[in-house]
DNA sequence: TAATAATAGTTGATATTGTCAACTATTGAT
DNA sequence: ATCAATAGTTGACAATATCAACTATTATTA
């Protein structure tokens, strides 16, 4: 068994491993800050959602690389809570605009608050600097990895629902 | 709708959906290596078990910071598809040590070659610098998350089984 | 030593999640 | 007018994780 307490070790080691436990650990993380809400899963979505007028559950299936069908039960879940809701768009009525209520609304700033919070205790220790690199790093490693622009995961599924198609 | 073309906006969006996302292409990308092999799942436990002699159901529980069980379930399917064996303890006739057959050492160095070769990809464009610094980086997050020294991941729970106890 | 606690593993039940195919409604293309 | 494409929905299903209860074995301790 070969000694693995130096950092050249890890490069046998598949990333997805370590995203993996990051992913698990920063979610536990970030629930303990939610634990007085009376919904109990999605927040990020709700987020993403409350953070824009309007969203199709196309753009939200695409920005979250999931099926569009989980999205239908994500909303429903939503809905069901009373912090989002469906209205049709009146320029293309297959769309169902998602759009938060105020009661929705009003955990936003919380959500907000509390990813910044974790994301803070990752990063202790990490210089300004250090933490721009490592989302510069992310970033490229997204667009390798998928053969799609990070910006992409970003912007674009966010941005389209905006103008008119 | 504000602006998130530049850098700066990611510190808004909580780490763990890029982790989640880079983990999604990560092993979508390494299942095109493995797609001629007569099993589809669990490779890299499969390789943690190759890269050690013999290794408890515990050690997996923690090294993957899963239930106990659910390794119960892995260890059946790897053993059903004549990987690996499960062999008692002599000296502690409670544990089952986990041991690589023949035919399950034939997969390990294609397993390492394929998790090399996706981990090129997602360094593409990455000097070997950038590389180190981002484990380095990677491991004093997983560190300031989940409160352990990142090694204890890849070293104490894998160790332990090999010393008496 | 006998009683009790702790550990490793197993099993069954359950909840969650994701995925797929089939379906409706609506819009776009030819 | 017809056909294809898109947005969303639903039901069935498979994969996964989790929990509690259980057996077997070892460690503790009174």
């Amino acid at each position: 068994m070969e000694d693995k307490t130096n950092c050249k070790s890890d490069f046998g080691t598949p990333l997805a491993y370590k995203f993996n436990l990051l992913a698990k650990n920063y979610y536990g993380a970030a629930a303990a800050h939610f634990t007085n809400f009376d919904f109990d899963k999605y927040f990020y979505v709700l987020m993403v959602i409350g953070n824009h007028e309007k969203i199709t559950q196309q753009c939200l299936a695409k920005y979250f690389d999931i099926d569009k069908a989980s999205i239908v039960r994500i909303i429903d879940y939503l809905t069901d809570k009373g912090l989002v809701i469906r209205e049709k768009n009146a320029l293309d009525r297959r769309e169902h605009m998602i759009v938060c209520t105020e009661k929705g609304k009003t955990y936003i700033p919380q959500i907000n608050e509390a990813f910044n919070l974790v994301n803070n205790s990752a990063f202790k220790n990490f210089t300004e600097q250090e933490q721009t690199i490592f989302f510069e790093m992310l970033n490229r490693m997204l667009e390798n990895i998928s053969g799609l622009p990070a910006e992409y995961y970003e912007l674009k599924y966010v941005k389209s629902n905006n103008v008119s198609k």
